[in-house]
DNA sequence: CGCTGGATTGAGTCCGGTCAAGCCTTGTGG
DNA sequence: CCACAAGGCTTGACCGGACTCAATCCAGCG
């Protein structure tokens, strides 16, 4: 899931994106599609961030979710997009129509690598399951910061996204979050240098409690 | 998500699995693939039903999915099965190793057969973590009603798995489940011929409840 | 330097979990 | 064919963790 360990197909993939792409700037929280959108575009993030998520009639949004620079949106999607997408942030992405694509670099290659990113979606989407479904609020917070983690190097962890964003995320309110993360400084498992920046100092005990396990 | 509406595609590796693989038959709770087994097998379900799961340390299990006659387990993993795969009840599959397919009608067509498995999938679990993440617990088993209601055709639902099953599915406990399906009963939105088979008399309702708009 | 909106903290409530009885179905053996 | 045992399911009483409501804090920005 770090940069590095994205296979040759999806890389190459990203490199033909840039290059037949068109750039697209978006603002703080602006649409790039919307739900039941046609889902014929491929998108390439290159800079800030984006969230996938559904909204119900009652106001309740579920973030499926969160999407940074290298990565690719879209090719889950069938003829329709089943989720929203917004900028979480100012955000560049390059967007590019799949029959583009095809015409130009279309055959097993691109197949393969369309599949290979379905199924790092696919992979992705389920360990987010397992926390949804049997995982405490502590648990939930812990493993997300994990997983922001390991998609950048160090013990240093930007959190670009609002705390009403993680709650939608991990089915969880934005009050239950911030105790989360309270909990956290006051344990020094971590230690904030602003609202949307950590340091993970106590990387162990948080993977502890991420996996399920009691802790001490 | 009913049989008659499988891509096809699907449908023919159905036939191809069927022709060219080995049944086997697995007895109640028996493991058909374990979690970190290679994933070199394809399964299609011939008679029965199939759990997927991932156990924690503590006991705690979370169910991914639910497979029944007709749908094929397998396309979704990488080299190595993450969640373990059992029979419900008494089970028969009919295995098929990927090389094996793939020696005798390899090709772009198996590669799309493949991915449109792979995609069916993350919808699936895809609308399973909007359940999770953003419903009561009556929604939840109202929702979980409806999907299986959707895979037969008629007002009939069979529900083959044991409360435990459905509580793992749903991220509850059994008594929760139990509560929920005892609160349908009163309000007459089924009604039970046994523990397992259920009428869904009041569909609507069940409905307007599982769409997480609140209900009079 | 004050304003604004997100984040934090606190108090109280409630939904779903826990613990504990019973019930009912299924299967088995007399 | 019935008696009984076993296990899954249901129901009840109580508890606790996360939600709700509300007040404050604080960072970023004009």
């Amino acid at each position: 899931m770090a940069y590095d360990a994205h296979p040759p197909a999806e890389t190459s993939m990203a490199k033909l994106v840039l290059r037949l792409g068109v750039k697209l700037r978006f603002a703080k929280d602006q649409e790039i599609f919307a739900q039941s959108d046609a889902a014929d575009l491929l998108y390439l993030v290159v800079s800030g961030a984006v969230r996938t998520m559904r909204l119900f009639g009652d106001g309740r949004r579920q973030i499926a979710a969160f999407y940074f620079p290298g990565e690719l949106i879209g090719p889950e999607a069938g003829a329709v997009h089943r989720f929203a997408a917004e900028a979480l942030d100012e955000t560049v992405v390059v967007a590019v129509r799949l029959s583009t694509l095809d015409a130009v670099a279309g055959g097993p290659e691109l197949e393969r690598a369309i599949w290979q990113a379905t199924r790092r979606e696919l992979e992705r989407v389920q360990e987010h399951l397992l926390v949804l479904g049997r995982k405490s609020a502590a648990e939930r917070v812990a493993s997300f910061l994990l997983t922001l983690a390991r998609r950048t190097p160090g013990l240093h962890v930007s959190v670009p996204m609002s705390r009403q964003d993680i709650a939608d995320y991990l089915g969880l309110t934005i009050e239950t979050v911030s105790r989360g993360i309270s909990e956290f400084k006051r344990r020094q498992y971590i230690s904030a240098t602003s609202t949307h920046q950590f340091r993970l100092t106590g990387l162990s005990a948080l993977q502890t409690l991420a996996s399920g396990e009691a802790a001490a």
